[in-house]
RNA sequence: GGAGCGGUAGCUCAGCCGGUAGAGCAGCGGACUUUUAAUCCGUUGGUCGCGAGUUCGAAUCUCGCCCGCUCCA
């Protein structure tokens, strides 16, 4: 397309040899043609004729095209053996000068692994069993300039394997394999909401008022308007709205931007799905969560029993229901039910675990402060955590018989928070004075804080049905389901600094 | 933000009690018509992350910086 050469990052030798090599075929002929029309996966031809033997298939019309990258290329004088990896798979490919002609065998001698090549002929079984295609034509379809990694050991630098997220998904199968399960992740997600009357939507990725969750929005201008734009932290506020809008039951898989540091654990993009049910509380949330996470797990992992990290997770069992206190109790046995309720004692073991003293009385606050320090980290079976004091959730529905305490849970599994869940505050007074508390926290100088969305409030003025709501971070879900010990590996191109 | 580990050929790595850089694979040339990380012979290839310092001499020691990984806040 274009003619110019941009500054190459790393030209080298090996490169401008074949660069070279570029140029002469480019003399003898287009070397990136688009002629050349593969007809057949490799993983399908191993299906259909692994079962036969040597004898049996040279009886048979078994004619195939493919087209994929050499791998591996074994030379042995007049003949020759590649190794073609296509999208479903490999297959090898015996060339001989013979079948193919001078020619066309003198070229392939000159290709370079990593080349794409087109491939027919029939298939045949070499005198140790495998499976291959006995080349008529071999074809260059696009010619690669760049060595490619080690043939054996492949690339095992995590940085270029972040960075040139197409190289680690030719060279490393089991990356590869990540993502598609990534994708089966989620579109069982979507057809489990579907089946239920769940609609998909969409609402905006950049918001005037940012809200929905505690969180450092980034953000950005608006040229025309003139004005500031957030990316969004959470949809929430803009499907509930859809919810006062009549959509019964709602859905959004997308992603969400905080603005925080960068760990095995956060990525500043990340993909969340939340729902919204009419008529439904937290306690249906849960079901559905339940729900969600056994049937993904079936599909990914294919058992409900299995290792994570090389430690054993049972998604089999009813998951754990504990209140904050109750968790804490379990899990500390040496806490008192008196202690737990004594203001003194928490803030005391919390300056201890943290060494710096917690800026609050609440009561409900500070167990809430405990758990994240002695007991998150311990649960890994999945384990509802439920009981959130009213302070730290401003958009969730208070308690009918416990003032001070919102119906919310959220999930934990493998000492990760997983999902958040709750029955939402539709009461669009008791949201004006949460919001407002929010605004006083941030005048105080808390970044996270909320904002007060007046258009929110007049939306829920006119009026919204109970309403149970459902967050799941599906990086979390599918490092869990894939066994991955960081959110890298289950983002294509995680954020990384400049080289 | 703090601590630890790492960055050496295209890739995977060795060398690190200072003496001016090595292997395997890849590449290039040659032999080889059933290989499987093919094999055999020959051979090319390096700002040792960047910058300063110590020293007659630094990949190696010291300091600063950059990038990555892990843990912690």
């Amino acid at each position: 397309m274009t003619e110019t050469v941009a500054t190459p990052l790393d030209e080298n030798r090996l490169i401008s040899e074949r660069r070279q090599k570029l140029a002469k075929l480019r003399e003898q002929g287009n070397p990136f043609p688009n002629d050349f029309k593969p007809k057949d996966y490799s993983a399908l031809l191993h299906q259909k004729y692994d079962a036969f033997s040597k004898e049996e298939l040279a009886t048979m019309d078994t004619h195939a095209v493919v087209a994929g990258r050499m791998m591996l290329k074994r030379v042995m004088g007049k003949a020759s053996f590649a190794t073609i990896a296509d999208a479903k798979g490999r297959i090898q490919a015996y060339i001989s000068k013979e079948n193919i002609g001078e020619e066309a065998y003198e070229a392939f001698k000159h290709s370079d692994s990593g080349d794409i090549l087109g491939i027919s002929g029939s298939l045949m079984k070499t005198k140790t069993g495998e499976l291959s295609i006995d080349a008529k034509e071999v074809r260059l379809i696009s010619k690669n300039i760049r060595p490619l990694p080690e043939k054996f050991h492949g690339l095992s630098d995590q940085e270029q394997r972040y960075r040139q997220r197409y190289l680690d998904l030719f060279m490393n199968d089991e990356s590869k394999e990540v993502f598609i399960k990534r994708s089966a992740i989620i579109q069982t997600i979507r057809e489990t909401l579907v089946r239920q009357d769940y609609l998909e939507v969409e609402t905006p990725m950049m918001h005037p008022i940012p809200g929905g969750a505690t969180a450092k929005p980034f953000v950005t201008h608006h040229n025309a308007l003139d004005m500031a734009l957030f990316l969004r932290v959470a949809p929430e506020l803009y499907l509930k709205r859809l919810i006062v809008g009549g959509m019964n039951r709602v859905f959004e898989i997308n992603r969400n931007f905080r603005n925080e540091g960068l760990s095995a654990r956060h990525n500043p993009e990340f993909t969340m799905i939340e729902l919204y049910e009419s008529y439904a509380d937290y306690k249906r949330m849960m079901e559905i969560t339940e729900q969600i996470v056994r049937e993904t797990a079936m599909v990914s992992v294919g058992k409900l029993v299995f290792d994570y990290q090389g430690k054993t997770v049972d998604l089999e069992q009813p998951f754990d229901r504990l209140t904050i206190v109750e968790a804490i109790l379990k899990y500390n046995p040496q806490i008192t039910s008196e202690e737990i309720n004594d203001v003194t004692f928490l803030k005391a073991e919390i300056t201890k675990l943290t060494r710096k003293a917690p800026q609050t009385d609440s009561l409900a606050v500070l167990q809430l402060l405990l758990f994240e320090e002695n007991t998150e980290h311990l649960l890994w079976n999945p384990t509802f955590i439920m009981d959130h004091p009213i302070e730290t959730s401003p958009l969730a529905r208070q308690s009918d018989t416990n003032p001070g305490i919102t119906e919310r849970f959220e999930l934990f599994v493998v000492g990760r928070e997983l999902a958040n869940g709750y029955s939402e505050l539709n009461d669009p007074e008791d949201q004006a004075a949460r919001f407002k508390q929010q605004v006083e926290q941030k005048d105080a100088g808390d970044e996270e804080a909320m904002h007060y969305d007046s258009d929110y409030i007049r939306a829920l003025e006119y009026a919204m049905p109970p309403t149970g709501g459902l967050g799941i971070g599906i990086d979390r879900l599918v490092m869990l389901l894939t066994d991955s010990a960081s959110i890298r590996d289950v983002i294509f191109f995680p954020h990384m600094r400049p080289e």
